[in-house]
DNA sequence: ATAAAAAACTTAACACTGTTAATTATATTT
DNA sequence: AAATATAATTAACAGTGTTAAGTTTTTTAT
């Protein structure tokens, strides 16, 4: 088996060579520099062979946004120890946006373009898993901020769109170069006076958590 | 000068004439098929006559852009006759997304696209005009809401931009394809639940507005 | 009316793009 | 060593934005 064994792992390695010189292509380039004569280029093998190892370049975009939910989640790993639900879920935005405005070209991969979703569609599983299993994590902390009082218990399942949706709101609209001349003072921190702002409006609706917050009666 | 009139007629007649066959093409067959060579076609010229009346591909999006523009300024006409601020600022953000569940082509030109943006940076006039008064628009409402203590006055600027932002968000991700799958029951009714939330989330920030409402001591 | 000048438009070409079919080279099995 | 399977390549198709050079049409001046 050990041949067998061996073959595979170099289709493997192939297969994360060429996804490497995408993704630095990528970052480094830019969506439209990524072409697969460009990344067969970057790896010294011909265009066509990228199509033994990929279906097309969807599948490549796709295995990218993979990527790029990894290293969210691993940055998110930190939320671990933090065990106030409130202070979770501030730290939860502050990682996000942090997250985006470092790393724009993935951000706009994940969030922005139709190139992940495409291949979503077309799969056998038309299922969005990686943001549907971020979109569960954010509703669990909301759940808990609501339980302990500190937001009204509203729907979760809005409420937590409207919370991201503002986030994404945010950092999409600077990375898609909308805040540039709207904010010309101040267009480097808008995203993080807005993020404060958020955060202050969300406070003050309760003012006083789990004091004088009124437990739902039996 | 009836002759240099005519001319100058002419040229503004095929200018108009490329403008409206890329936006048929942009709104019904999509961005990717948007070429000059299928404008060309449509209006039967050769695909290099448009490069005599726009400079390239950008400048012909960032047309589009505008026309965008005026048909949401267009809309937002009716506010006029909205005496009540907060009445008006909610009316102003029902009409924002309705535009964008309407026209989401369009509106991710407006807000999406880098083409338009990208003829705004080589233009001389380095400014992004539409959106600068647009966002004055909302700035003003919400100066009003908050001076009648519909809102705790914070600071404009940032709080302008996350509402701007929260609704961006929401229909930004709809039209993106991120809601498809999260919301798999309630996808076509997750942005209008989502605005509704937002809105109930304004509004309890302050309760009874004007009565209980403390004004600045002198 | 006719020749010169200006404007409008087209053809041909360059350097790209994603993708497929057919072909060659390499490695494994018999 | 021959047959088979795998891997990679070349050539080609149909498309893209864009530019330089050439042609047709229209206007101006004689």
């Amino acid at each position: 088996m050990s041949i067998a064994n061996r073959k595979q792992k170099e289709k493997e390695d192939l297969s994360k060579k060429i996804l490497d010189a995408a993704m630095e292509l990528f970052t480094q380039q830019g969506f439209e520099q990524t072409s697969i004569r460009n990344i067969a280029k970057k790896i010294e093998y011909s265009p066509t062979t990228i199509y033994l190892y990929y279906k097309d370049k969807d599948a490549i975009f796709h295995a990218l946004h993979q990527q790029g939910f990894a290293l969210l989640n691993s940055q998110m790993q930190v939320l671990m120890h933090v065990e106030e639900p409130f202070e979770r879920l501030k730290a939860m935005g502050r990682i996000y946006i942090g997250f985006a405005m470092e790393n724009p070209a993935l951000y706009e991969l994940m969030f922005i373009q139709s190139a992940p979703m495409d291949f979503v569609e077309e799969s056998e599983e038309t299922i969005w898993q990686e943001g549907t299993t971020s979109f569960a994590a954010l509703k669990l902390t909301l759940e808990d901020c609501m339980k302990n009082g500190y937001l009204p218990a509203q729907d979760i399942e809005s409420t937590a769109f409207v919370i991201w949706s503002a986030l994404h709101g945010m950092v999409s609209l600077h990375i898609k170069n909308r805040c540039k001349t709207i904010f010309p003072d101040n267009r480097n921190t808008i995203v993080e006076s807005g993020y404060n702002n958020l955060i202050l409006l969300i406070e003050s609706l309760i003012m006083q958590p789990r004091k004088n917050h009124i437990s739902a009666s039996p």
